[in-house]
DNA sequence: CTTGAATCTATAGTCGCTACAAGTTTTATG
DNA sequence: CATAAAACTTGTAGCGACTATAGATTCAAG
């Protein structure tokens, strides 16, 4: 593995990899890409080694794996010859964390469905939003929306 | 409407409501819940009507609405007269968003699915879940989880 | 050499809580 | 009534993963 010469800007490379410097600063500081090599004057200057790199990242994180997985995957893809069954666990259990969301979210899509198509339109005082949102027992499934915060 | 008098500690009111009582006091310092009543050495009290309004919150919480929203939303449901459409905008929008969510989770989960079924359980180096991050021209749909971050 | 874009550091803000620390008040028991 | 335990108080910092801003500096093009 050759490096190739540092010769790409913060913003080429953040242009490159599909976000922004500021991103890219912040993963130097919580270490998930080293620190650049840096001109006189002090500027970062990046090889395609990091734009690979950065790449990665950023498509496991359009995956939703946290910063922590995406470390985890990150030493594992720098380790080729290991077996990858760490690799396939944090890729399950983060399917399966997606597969349980998703249960959840759909659940509260019905509650809102239903929620929404039984308001007539008159005042707020028969609103069936708003009857619904002040009794709990007006929910088909008490579990359906319990902690939709944590779905985004 | 007659106030109750305020016999609740913090903690019953939390207790009553599915939170705790550091949300309770969050909401006060944002203003969802106004200030409470003070016994002679500080505490808080609180009577039955901040119960079934935190309730509301939590609930209206619970499915997803945003802290501005329940700002909204109880506003409206202090004023019974008014005619519900703005609660139903609300309640829509939010519906869309879940909706759109939903989707986009989906697309994200199928692609989680392939990527996984197809490891084969070999080295780090012929990970196909390894590959598939490395690449994004592997990937069936490029738009399937661009953002997966904001899905929770 | 000048201009303007890009970059630098440091810090604070986002959202919706949650957790802690160190002190005070209330309640229950002996 | 004394004591202990529970609940409460305020203030502050932390979470995750960035994002935004300010004010200074450096780089590249003309």
């Amino acid at each position: 593995m050759s490096e190739s010469s540092p010769t790409i800007g913060i913003g080429e490379l953040a242009r490159r990899a599909g976000c922004k410097p500021e991103t890219v600063r912040y993963y130097e500081r919580i270490g998930l890409v080293g620190d650049a090599s840096r001109t006189e004057g002090g500027q970062r200057r990046y090889g395609e080694e990091v734009v690979r790199r950065l790449t990665f990242i950023r498509h496991a994180r359009d995956f939703g794996f946290s910063v922590d997985a995406v470390r985890e995957l990150l030493a594992m893809s720098d380790q080729p010859d290991m077996p990858c069954q760490e690799v396939d666990a944090i890729a399950t259990h983060h399917l399966e964390e997606v597969e349980s969301r998703l249960q959840r979210l759909s659940a509260l899509r019905d509650e809102l469905r239903r929620m929404v198509s039984q308001c007539a339109g008159g005042k707020v005082e028969s609103c069936r939003i708003i009857e619904v949102l002040s009794d709990h027992q007006l929910c088909i499934s008490e579990q359906a929306h319990g902690g939709a915060r944590e779905l985004g």
